[in-house]
RNA sequence: GCCCCCAUCGUCUAGGGGACCAGGACGUAGCCCUUUCAAGGCUAAGACCGGGGUUCGAAUCCCCGUGGGGGCACCA
């Protein structure tokens, strides 16, 4: 069926009084989902919104939030990758309920440790005549492959072993031959799938192959070991990313073939460069990480995003709620989520919409949040972070943040015994060094006979002074900000000034007078 | 080459036949606020890929192009 036909059958069958901005998704019982990567790298973004619209998902039936660990492949298996998965998914807050280390009814949840399961599965598709044994080389396959397409014909297995008996076959693997299983795909007909994005999407049985499901070193593949692990684990929702749309109606092939009950299928669009067009390749991600950026999960939290910035931010990338509101944290999206306004097209990657999103929700931070998040980055910095003195400095801060590692740059003088100010941008714009000595001088004169440390009784007097030189508050205050902070941009100065208190103040400005004079001498 | 998916401002998107001279957000530009930088407020420019249908009426439904994407492994 076509699509748009598709989603109008969909909203017909809700239930009459449903309310039009009804969340709740087509099937309100809970769901059971799973998250099922393959440890071969580290955890990147399309991995992370996978992860999270199955995590919503589960919370919002009440389900359960699945982590299995798809390491059928010896040969790329990293030996990090697991732990940075499961760092990635907890840093983003995606706690899961069953699944490595927490375990739970369906262990072991490491493919690797399920090879028994498969091999038995994979023994009653054998016996029920959906898999044969293949004996064939890889060098018979090959040379087959070039004669196809010397033809012109489609590539694929050209059939060999198809209709060797069960007899013949066991045969030869006890005198010791190599094989492989494979499903044995009906060569006519057609199937028609369904997918929750896109409606139904019919194939020709004939585009598809005989395709392998138990390797010749006896390890299952994905495809067998994913949907043997998908029903028995009471799989209710697979939602996975856009390249299994291709092997989509073998996996169904697969559950009819054991007769097991489908689960709904949800494939998500790939992510595409930041340009627009392209999926993002190794090279480019090497490319992004020298400008800064990164698709990795781990880079982004160290580059100072936080979880629920990146969490808003893969959230609308495919899903929407409505036409305005796009504020959300975690426990929002459970309750708003819906898999029917999820987008099928495939999306850029926006870093500058993650900055917007990843500031908007530090200024929503507590401030004893905030400090608390900062501080490890002030300290990576070397500074001694005291924790009054920080908590009344983050308020200065926390509008001023894009990423929390913006702070030690912006807020390091307060830690700092000295500050070591440029003597170029101490002189004020518009006056020459000699001026702005002067201006510097009168300055110290009006703070030493302060009475009241606190930051308006501190910028009444200057202004008064600015006025009576002649001089812009501007200027005056630029002068200034350079001598306290050693900085030109800087959190607002008389408030900065209050917390560094009266000594360290005084002895800055009096550090930038004498530069200033020598300067003008 | 073959199979499949997708198509609204530069980008993310709203849109489910009349409520659309198409709404929001990021970014961009201008203004306001302002001690710097931000934040915030206001304003502006900016899109229905093309062609055929269907219909009184199409961004919306259908077909064909075109463009983009995914897949064609003893990877996942």
């Amino acid at each position: 069926m076509a699509s748009g036909l598709y989603k109008a059958w969909y909203r017909d069958s809700e239930p009459a009084n449903s309310n039009s901005r009804s969340n709740m998704t087509d099937s309100s019982q809970a769901a059971r989902v799973r998250f099922a990567p393959s440890p071969t790298g580290l955890t990147h973004l399309g991995s992370a919104r996978t992860a999270l619209y199955n995590y919503l998902l589960a919370k919002q039936t009440g389900g359960k939030f699945i982590l299995r660990i798809e390491d059928t492949d010896s040969k790329r298996y990293v030996a990090e990758a697991e732990d940075d998965l499961k760092d990635s998914l907890k840093w983003l807050g995606l706690n899961w309920d069953e699944g490595v280390e927490v375990q739970g009814p369906h262990a072991p949840y490491r493919q690797s440790e399920r090879k028994a399961i498969y091999r038995e599965h994979a023994q009653e598709l054998l016996e029920n005549g959906h898999a044969f044994y293949c004996f064939c080389t890889p060098k018979e396959l090959e040379a087959a492959r070039q004669e196809q397409i010397k033809r012109k014909e489609q590539t694929r297995y050209p059939g060999t072993c198809r209709n060797l008996s069960l007899e013949d076959a066991q045969q030869r693997i006890k005198a010791g031959e190599e094989h492989v299983i494979r499903f044995k795909m009906p060569r006519e007909g057609s199937i028609t799938v369904t997918d929750e994005l896109r409606g139904e999407i019919t194939f020709e049985n004939k585009n598809l192959d005989d395709y392998i499901l138990v390797k010749s070193d006896g390890q299952a593949l994905y495809h067998l070991a994913a949907m043997v692990d998908d029903h028995l684990m009471e799989i209710t929702h697979v939602t996975r990313g856009e390249e299994w749309l291709a092997t989509f109606p073998l996996h169904v092939h697969i559950y009819r073939a054991f007769g097991w009950q489908e689960p709904k299928w949800v494939h998500l669009s790939v992510f595409l460069k930041p340009q627009g067009k392209g999926k993002m390749s190794k090279r480019d991600t090497e490319q992004m990480k020298l400008s800064g950026q990164s698709i990795f999960v781990k880079d982004l939290e160290d580059m100072g995003y936080i979880p629920e910035g990146v969490i808003n931010w893969i959230a609308l990338m495919g899903w929407s709620y409505d036409d305005k509101t796009e504020f959300f944290r975690l426990e929002n999206l459970i309750e708003l989520f819906s898999i029917k306004k999820l987008n099928p097209s495939p999306a850029a990657i926006d870093f500058k919409k993650l900055d917007h999103f990843n500031g908007l929700h530090i200024r929503a931070l507590e401030v004893k949040d905030l400090a608390q998040r900062l501080l490890p980055f002030f300290e990576a910095e070397g500074y001694e972070v005291d924790d009054d003195k920080l908590k009344d400095i983050v308020p200065l801060l926390q509008e001023r943040l894009v990423t929390i590692d913006d702070a030690p740059s912006l807020a390091g003088f307060f830690f700092k015994d000295e500050v070591e100010p440029n003597p170029e941008e101490l002189v004020a714009k518009g006056l020459n060094a000699e001026e702005s000595a002067n201006l510097a001088q009168k300055t110290l004169s009006i703070l030493e006979q302060a009475t009241d440390w606190e930051h308006d009784s501190l910028q009444e007097p200057l202004r008064a002074l600015a006025d009576e030189m002649e001089v812009k508050a501007g200027q005056l205050f630029g002068i200034l900000r350079v001598a306290i902070t050693g900085q030109r941009v800087s959190p607002p100065l008389f408030e900065s000034m209050e917390i560094i208190g009266r000594e360290t103040s005084l002895k800055r400005i009096k550090k930038a007078i004498a530069l200033l004079e020598a300067q003008a001498a």
